[in-house]
DNA sequence: TCGATATTTCATGAAGTATGGAATCGAAGG
DNA sequence: CCTTCGATTCCATACTTCATGAAATATCGA
């Protein structure tokens, strides 16, 4: 991944609203969330949520699929796993213990 | 992790130079960066630099300690790790094997 | 084709953030 | 004590981002 390219993930989740979408659609996993259950279940308008999905998308941290009427989104893992990645780059360059408890956060047994 | 601290840690990052910064020090591991050594390496002006420094330490994510004249920075693995686990937070509740990439891409083996 | 529903686009004012120059602080050395 | 060096703070200007309402687009059912 790029510099650029992370900077634009960065930004995108740097905001309240977006965080939340982002982080239920995380939790929605490979079902995804149609817009309009967005809105209703974090509270915001649909021009504004549109607006927010709009950057998410082109930060590529979301991807969506229309249905019918119904447009819907879905976590983007795979550029999730990239920032990781790049933000982490390193991190391990002396020693491998010392980013060992970052992984442990993150691991998939809780 | 809280919203808010996350929010703090990731409108910190998403800035060209404190990205750079971050990662610097990152890379640095437990030995650290002195200021003026940032400065010199990322070609930034020292006022910019200290307040870019200090965006990030007020996000938590790098700490300081004085050595005589020079200021010595390090990055917070603890926080990053908290962060990573708020972002990723029940990514796995429906399947375990979907969020498995995103682990790899981390793994500190290459 | 018409109306209803779901979502997006656009322009705008308000608020927040970045930048660079100058002044300042704190520690070390003569 | 005074100077130098490393780093920070202050401040005004420029820039960017944000939420909002009004209007537009797309899909479906009648």
């Amino acid at each position: 991944m790029e510099s650029k390219e992370a900077l634009s993930s960065l930004a995108a989740l740097a905001h309240e609203q977006r965080l939340e979408i982002f982080r239920l659609l995380i939790k929605a996993g490979e079902t995804g969330v149609p817009a309009g259950e967005i809105a209703t279940t974090l509270h915001v308008r649909p021009n504004t949520l549109s607006n927010n999905l709009s950057v998410l998308a082109a930060a590529n941290l979301v991807h969506s699929k229309r249905e019918g009427r119904t447009i819907r989104y879905f976590a983007a893992l795979e550029r999730m796993s990239a920032l990781l990645g790049f933000l982490m780059e390193d991190c391990c360059g002396g020693n491998p213990e010392i980013c060992r408890p970052v992984l442990k956060q993150m691991s998939c047994t809780n």
